[in-house]
DNA sequence: CTTGTTGCAAACTTTTTGCATACAC
DNA sequence: GTGTATGCAAAAAGTTTGCAACAAG
């Protein structure tokens, strides 16, 4: 896990610090979040880490294809992990649940798109608003 | 169709003024536009009009479903005009073209997140990232 | 040692807010 | 007149950058 970083960054160029592994850590651990999150995740570990290393590591690491991001708010994107199956994501806008989907249910969809516009879906990046059922029953 | 602006802003007790016939005129002009992009538009037409008159504006117009908006890009949302007929997004993220798809395409992809996570889609602010042809075939 | 990496502080971009004034109704 | 809307200026939120000190290879 961690050698696959090593590995990847050398590959680059890069180096393996331990900043680099803590935010990798963070994000795997937690699963969808901003890189104020990811911050907070890795300041439990050690409070040293700077925010601005925060964003060029995850640079990095997207850069690796560890690492991916979306927009599922108005506000800051959203890094996960990519080591886990690729997914993307239904994002409620009444009460911003994110629940991640298997790309599979986009297939045909991708393949369409492909046919008539010619244009290759990034799964990954995906992020589709609406409603989910608890919001569309309970009021909001 | 400043009747249109006219009338729902009464519906809520809002009050028509320039700047958000303005701001209603420059989204429409534009297509796709960031609150950026609209002030400077709004702006060609009279300079004293502010920023945040710009965002309050924006909220507004999308609060009475005559605007919409999206995350097109890494940086500002982008707004459109809902009074054209209902699309969704297809952004390249090598060259950042947009092109605008018909809701009809993403209606089997619907119909199947409605029936299987029981989700509601807003096609409206979908936006689909990837990679067009163009890019594909000449490097990047 | 050499060069990439980090922390820090400051700048920047985008968006929001408080408040007095102005204007739509 | 009454209360909403605006402009202004300042603050907040999110991100980027320059640079000296540090550390990985």
């Amino acid at each position: 896990m961690s050698e696959e970083l090593a590995a990847k960054l050398r590959e680059q160029g890069y180096r393996l610090t331990p900043q680099r592994q803590l935010v990798l850590r963070a994000v795997e651990k937690l699963g969808h979040a901003t890189p104020d999150e990811v911050l907070a995740e890795v300041h439990a570990q050690s409070s040293a880490v700077n925010v601005s290393t925060i964003y060029r590591t995850l640079e990095v690491l997207e850069e690796l294809g560890l690492v991916r991001h979306a927009h599922l708010s108005d506000r800051a994107p959203t890094y996960h992990s990519v080591t886990d199956h690729e997914h993307f994501h239904l994002v409620c806008r009444n009460c911003h649940k994110v629940v991640s989907v298997d790309p599979e249910v986009v297939a045909p969809l991708a393949d369409r798109l492909m046919r008539e516009q010619r244009f290759v879906i990034d799964v990954g990046h995906l992020a589709v608003f609406g409603r989910c059922t608890d919001c569309d029953e309970h009021g909001g």
